[in-house]
DNA sequence: TCCGACATAGTAATTATTCTTATATTTTCT
DNA sequence: AGAAAATATAAGAATAATTACTATGTCGGA
C-alpha cells in the first residue's frame, strides 16, 4: 500500500468516519466545534500527509475566519488523544494524518513526499521481552527513505 | 542495546573514529576545521542524541567563539556526506547522533530520551521487492515509542 | 435559554534554523 | 615555507515554524 504522484492529494472521508470522530470527541470530552470537524475532515480525506500551513490553506476557503493557530492547537488537542498522527521525520515541518490503520511510511529523499506503507511482520514483532529494562512500549513506526519514480525519471 | 537514565551522556569517541572522520574528510575533499574536528568528536562521544543548541552549549567552553549557525551548518554539512545522521521524530527542534553502526530508535514519550536499539528482524528485511513501484528504497529507521523506566518510577 | 467552561481569532511573541557579509583559515601549488 | 584561491567561520540579521496572550465567541449541560 503506497502512493505515488498519480494518487489524488485527496479521498472523501466517509461521514463514518465523522460519526465516530464525533462519539470519541464526545466520549473523550472534546467540544466538537465546526474549526475541528473541519480540520479533521481535511486531514482525514488528505492522502499527502499535509503540513499545518496546508491544511491552513486548504480550509481557508470554506473557513475564511480560521486562524493558523487554531489549526495548531486543534491538532495538538486531536494528537494527545490519538486521534491524529504526527509523522516522524527528520523534515522541520511537521506533517500529519489520520490513521485509521496502523501503517509505516516512505519518505522520498528529493521531493519529500511520503506514502503509506504496510508491514505485518514488523507490527506482530513483540519488542517489550528486549525492551523491558527500558521501560514501557508502546508502538513502532518505521521511516523508510528513497526515490519515488517521480523523481527518479527527472534524475535532477 | 539500549540505554537510560543511568547511562552517561558521554562516551569517549576513540581517536580511532577521529582518524577515520579525518580520512574521510579528505576523501571527500571537506576540509578539516577545528570546529568540524570538535563538533564531530562531541557528537560521536554524545550517547543522548542532542539538540544544535546541546552541542553548542557543550562545546562553548573549549571554542568560546563558535557560534550556533556553525553547528547548524558544519551538522549539514556532515549529513550531506552520510558522517553525521539526523535523527526521525516527531520533536521540532531537531536531534543528531553519529551511527557508527545502523540501528533504531526507542523515544520515551514524557521526558523525549532517545535510546538506541538494534533490530535485526527490520535490518534484514528486503524492502525493495514490495516497494518497486514506488521507487528506489534506501534505508530503514525505526522509531519506537514508549516510557522509560526513569518516567514510569515517578509516574507524573 | 442561560451560564460557565472552554475554544477561537487576531495579533504578538518565541523558538528553531538559515542567510548575508566581511574576515579568517585551509588547502594546494610553488 | 609562502602565497593565492577556495571555502569556512562569526556575528548579527532574517526567515520559518510554532506557540502564547487576550478579548470575544460558542458549545453543551442545567
Amino acid at each position: 500500500m503506497y502512493e505515488n504522484d498519480h494518487t489524488p492529494i485527496r479521498n472523501e472521508a466517509p461521514e463514518e468516519y465523522m460519526q465516530i470522530f464525533e462519539d470519541v470527541c464526545r466520549q473523550k470530552k472534546l467540544r466538537i466545534t465546526p474549526q475541528r470537524l473541519e480540520i479533521y475532515r481535511e486531514l482525514a480525506r488528505a492522502t499527502d500527509h499535509p503540513t499545518a500551513e496546508m491544511l491552513y490553506q486548504r480550509l481557508s476557503t470554506k473557513m475564511p475566519s480560521l486562524s493558523l493557530d487554531t489549526v495548531y492547537r486543534t491538532l495538538g488537542t486531536l494528537i494527545s488523544h490519538d486521534l491524529v498522527h504526527k509523522v516522524e521525520s527528520t523534515q522541520n515541518q511537521a506533517r500529519f494524518e489520520v490513521q485509521h490503520i496502523h501503517h509505516h511510511h516512505v519518505i522520498c529523499r528529493k521531493c519529500n513526499a511520503i506514502a503509506d506503507l504496510t508491514w505485518n511482520l514488523v507490527d506482530h514483532t513483540n519488542l517489550q521481552d528486549e525492551l523491558h529494562a527500558w521501560g514501557k512500549v508502546e508502538r513502532a513506526h518505521m521511516v523508510v527513505y528513497g526515490t519515488c519514480v517521480a523523481c527518479r525519471v527527472s534524475k535532477e
